[in-house]
DNA sequence: TGACCATATAAGTATTTGCTTATATTATGA
DNA sequence: TCATAATATAAGCAAATACTTATATGGTCA
């Protein structure tokens, strides 16, 4: 007797348990619309730089975003890749648009854009 | 100057932090798809009944699930009123069916069926 | 090479979470 | 009315979580 159906609801569980935090949610759904680097999620956020490292860690460990180093910076974005990305990409379409915090940062003159 | 997103992100990553127990997206998932009695739950996880009660009660505090007494049983389902609900309607879309839990219920003759 | 960024990791801590057992509440039915 | 069954609440606890500060790592560039 095999279990694929519970296996998959574990997954599903851990992918909501990942988005059911306030500060993840909303990286995520940035980096659904703009790929971002850490030092932009620091100013963005009210934390510490360790703090936006460790939420970026327990995405990348579940498989959730993928890094692209670009010169000095680490760049995160979602992972098309992962199995269940259609669904993430579900979820995240009833989060409203944080496009107006990027535009804070850039009119800050915070954001990067090395390429 | 207000957050009106902001409050709809916090409502969003509230109610996935709910659905991201694996416990309750599967009585969520039930839920979808029978009305269901604690003591039905009860019998389905292994885990005392105050833990069955203390899962559907914060899920009712968001106003995720209703309660219904039929005779000595409270019945809880998905509240349809709830500001979310096709959203979290969307979300257990993707939950694998729990169909075959209940049917072993029925046939352990633990299924409640009283009206 | 060496100083300086950006990022990651380590270690510590307060809070939250998900259970447990014990007890209260409430409805039913003999 | 009283015993019983179903459910809720209270209190306590171990583990998980989300932060903090301190430190390590690793790339860039003068």
């Amino acid at each position: 007797m095999h279990h694929l159906s519970d296996q998959s609801i574990d997954t599903i569980a851990d992918i909501l348990k990942l988005l059911g935090d306030k500060t993840r949610l909303t990286m995520v759904k940035i980096m659904s619309e703009h790929e971002c680097c850490v030092c932009e999620f620091v100013d963005l956020f009210e934390m510490s730089q360790p703090a936006i490292s460790q939420h970026l860690r327990k995405m990348k460990d579940k498989g959730l975003i993928k890094e692209t180093r670009k010169g000095q910076w680490v760049f995160y974005s979602l992972n098309p890749n992962h199995p269940n990305y259609s669904f993430v990409q579900t979820v995240i379409q009833a989060v409203p648009s944080q496009q107006g915090k990027l535009n804070n940062l850039k009119a800050q003159g915070k954001r990067i854009t090395c390429c």
